[in-house]
RNA sequence: GGGGAGAUACCAAAGUGGCCAACUGGGGCAGACUGUAAAUCUGCUGUCUCAUGACUUCGUAGGUUCGAAUCCUGCUCUCCCCA
């Protein structure tokens, strides 16, 4: 029998977990998050994660798994998931795979290519730099390290240029030289699903989740971790919005207008992901019969 | 009833005779993206063709001028103050 991982994609609040849920109960089995702030056990009601009913009624994994102190990584969660993924299909012939990180994704997916641990320091000596010398000064830089990758990085994006002149500070070699971009083979089939709808009704349904939100308390969940709020793990929509707030930058109502916008923002870089991966198969979330014969057929060719 | 201010593209808001299809911000749309990815960065946003091209715009109807979003007049509407 051949091993499958679904892998269910889709734009913030498009009814990713729901899904997910049906097919797992359908197909008997589990689901492996690909959420790269789910992933915190400290995030709950800001990152949406499912309720306490459903983590019953399906076993996930990687979610609350990790603690928003730690660093992670979409390197990280390769390991993991790929990891975890390898022991459940000891027992199980389908998976499912849901989540919105898309890079994430990627990593299990196709994989990502080893890269060295780099030193904290070096990464705060060159956001000094950064906020110090200039833009252009990590450009010079680079393009004496690295002229390969300063040819084809975004030299407008500070975080590509620290990410790249991080690595080539810590190894004495070329950023350029530890991108392989070459696709992993993997010891399973994927079948990806992807999920869209009108994008109106979409933002429509991310206004009101929302407005959900608040009324579930994600106020009380920011104050909680709010001394932890330069976190990058906190760099995060529903949190950061609040953090303004409670910093008295803005009003609450602002905020909560400011969470809609972002994650319509969230949303819609998501489809800009997705759209240009050929693989995945497009549904409309109410389509649950379709989507399972279309996997069942998958199964059985 | 009297006096004053103003009406600019989806919204806010500059522009006060030619350099204006119209600054800027927001929103919207599109895109990039292999260790910060819910992050970070970019482009477009009057219409048509998509070109340094054409056409229609700055409440509305006229007028002045070689030329008007910009000046004048009527009208409509909004806001403020005094009654």
């Amino acid at each position: 029998m051949k091993k499958l991982l679904l892998v269910v994609q889709g734009p913030t609040g498009i009814g990713k977990s729901n899904l997910s849920i049906q097919l797992a109960k359908h197909f008997q089995t589990e689901i492996i998050s690909a959420d790269s702030r789910q992933l915190f056990k400290e995030l709950s009601i800001g990152t949406a994660v499912p309720t306490p009913e459903e983590l019953k009624q399906i076993p996930h994994y990687l979610i609350h798994s990790h603690s928003i102190l730690e660093n992670y990584n979409a390197s990280l969660f390769e390991t993991e998931a790929i990891g975890l993924i390898s022991q459940l299909f000891n027992k199980l012939d389908v998976l499912v795979m849901t989540g919105g990180s898309m890079l994430y994704v990627d990593a299990v997916c196709k994989g990502i290519d080893f890269q060295p641990d780099v030193d904290a320091q070096i990464r705060e000596k060159l956001m000094r730099d950064l906020e110090e010398k200039g833009i252009e000064h990590l450009r010079l830089q680079l393009k004496q390290l690295d002229e390969v990758y300063y040819q084809q990085v975004d030299l407008k994006n500070p975080k590509r240029l620290i990410r790249a002149l991080e690595v080539c500070l810590m190894t004495g070699k070329p950023y350029s030289s530890f991108r392989t971009e070459t696709t992993k083979k993997r010891a399973f089939q994927i079948l990806k699903i992807g999920l869209n709808m009108d994008r109106e009704q979409l933002y429509e349904r991310i206004n009101q989740r929302v407005d959900h939100m608040m009324q579930a308390g994600l106020e009380n969940e920011a104050k909680n971790i709010y001394p932890h709020r330069h976190l990058n793990s906190l760099n995060t929509v529903g949190y950061k919005e609040l953090f303004a707030y409670f910093d008295q930058e803005i009003s609450k109502e602002k905020a909560v207008e400011l969470i809609k916008r972002n994650t319509r923002h969230y949303a819609r870089k998501q489809l800009t992901w997705l759209r240009k991966d050929e693989a995945i198969h497009w549904f409309e979330p109410h389509q649950q019969n379709e989507i399972i014969d279309f996997i069942e057929r998958n199964l059985e060719q």
